[in-house]
DNA sequence: CCTTAATGATACCGTACAGTACGGTATCAT
DNA sequence: ATGATACCGTACTGTACGGTATCATTAAGG
C-alpha cells in the first residue's frame, strides 16, 4: 500500500540524475545540453531518465526548480530583528554579495535568462521567487526602520532600488559577461562600504553642532 | 583584380542574410537556432551562406558583431559639453533607458550571456564595448563635473555605479526574467527622477539662507 | 557573345539528437 | 518461490542537424 522501494531508494537515484543533469544544463544551456551525454555522465539507462522526467523539458524544469529553492533559502535565513541598522544592512549586503554573485547562483540565471523565450514561466518563477522577492522584502525592512525612527526615507521603493543597484549592478553584469569570474573577494569590505553609504543618505543625522 | 561583383551586389546578399539570422538567433539561441531554418526564410542556397560566413560559429559571431556596433553607436551620439549637470545627467538616463531596455538590447544580452561558456571572447567583447565603455565614460563626465565646481564627489567610480545601478538594476532584471516585456514607458520621467536624486546626493548644495 | 564570378537548387554525408522498445537483472517484501 | 519494483543495456526509429559536393543559372564586363 504505502510506497516502499523495492530496491536501495528510488529517490537516489532521482537526486543523482538531477544532480548531473544540474551541472550539464549550467555548462551547455537547454539546446546545447544532451540526454545522451547526461546519459554517459550519469550511467545507467535512458528509460529511467525518461521514466522519472518525461521528457528533455520536464526534466530541465526540474533542474530549474531545485536551483531555485536552493538559492532562495540560502536569502531567507536571514535574522535581522535584533540587530542595529547598519549591521543589519551590512548581513543582509554581505549575503546578497556571497549568493548572487556565486557560480552556482549566475549559471542559474545565465541558463534562465536564456530560456525565457522558450519558458516563460521559468524566468517569471525565477523572479518572482529571487530578485523580486527580495526587493519586497527589503522594503518591508526599510518601512519597519522608517518607522522606528532609525531611518528616513521618503520612498522606501526608491531606496531599495538605490541598494540593490549599488551592490550588485556592476559586478552583476561583469560576471554574466564573463569580465569576472571569481566571487567576490571582500565581501565584508563592500558589504560595509555599501552600507555606509546607504546610512548616509537614508541614516538619521547625527545632531549638528548648534543644534546640541 | 579588383573585387568586381558579377551579380548584383554581393553586400547586399550578405547584409540580408545577416539580417535575418540574426532576428533568428535572437529568437532561438545560439544552439536552438538551426542553418536549415535560416535557408527557409533567407531564400536562397546553403552554399552562399556559408561562402560567406565559413561556419555557424562565424555566422553567430558576425552577427553579434554588428549589433554590438550598432547598439554602441546609439550611446556615443550623446553631445554633453554644452549642459548644466542636470540636464546632461536627464539626457544620459533617458538615452541609456531607451538603448538598455530595448527589446533589441535585451535579446542580444541574452544571447551573449546564454553563450558565455561557448564564447568567452563574445562577452568579454559586449562588455569592453558595452557596459565597460559607458561606466568609464560617465565617470570622465563626473570628474569633469566634479573639477569645474558642479559637482560634490569624493569616489566618482562609487557614483557611477550608484547611476547605473539606480537606473537600470531593476528594470533591467524585470525584463530579462520577462516580468516586463514593454520597453519603459514613462522614460523621460524616470531619466528626470533619477538625475534629482543624483544630485540631492552628489550636487552643490544652493546656499543656506544665512550665506546670503 | 563569351568569360567569369556570384548565386541557386538539390542531393547528399555522417553524426547526433530526442525518445521508445524490449529483454533482462538485482533487490526487496511477502 | 513469487511477484513487484527499480533499474540496466542495447538496439532502434525517425528526424534534424551542420556542412559539402555537384551542377545549373544568372548577370555584369570585356
Amino acid at each position: 500500500m504505502s510506497k516502499v522501494p523495492a530496491r536501495a531508494a528510488s529517490d537516489t537515484k532521482r537526486r543523482h540524475i538531477l544532480a548531473v543533469a544540474t551541472e550539464l544544463f549550467l555548462e551547455r544551456g537547454f539546446s546545447g545540453a544532451s540526454t545522451t551525454e547526461l546519459l554517459r555522465r550519469t550511467g545507467g539507462s535512458k528509460t529511467t531518465i525518461y521514466a522519472y522526467f518525461g521528457d528533455k523539458a520536464g526534466l530541465f524544469t526540474a533542474v530549474i526548480d531545485e536551483m531555485l529553492l536552493d538559492s532562495v533559502s540560502l536569502l531567507k535565513s536571514l535574522d535581522l530583528a535584533e540587530l542595529p541598522i547598519r549591521d543589519a544592512l551590512v548581513k543582509i549586503a554581505g549575503q546578497y554579495l556571497k549568493v548572487v554573485l556565486s557560480r552556482r547562483y549566475l549559471g542559474l540565471m545565465r541558463i534562465v535568462v536564456a530560456e525565457v523565450n522558450r519558458f516563460p514561466e521559468i524566468g517569471e518563477a525565477f523572479y518572482a521567487r529571487g530578485p523580486g522577492l527580495s526587493y519586497e522584502r527589503f522594503r518591508t525592512f526599510l518601512d519597519e526602520r522608517t518607522v522606528n525612527g532609525e531611518l528616513v526615507i521618503a520612498d522606501t521603493s526608491r531606496a531599495t532600488d538605490l541598494f540593490f543597484g549599488t551592490l550588485l549592478h556592476r559586478e552583476l553584469l561583469e560576471r554574466l559577461y564573463g569580465v569576472k569570474s571569481a566571487p567576490l573577494r571582500n565581501v565584508s569590505a563592500v558589504a560595509s562600504a555599501v552600507a555606509d553609504e546607504f546610512i548616509e543618505r537614508y541614516g538619521v543625522k547625527p545632531h549638528s553642532p548648534r543644534d546640541s
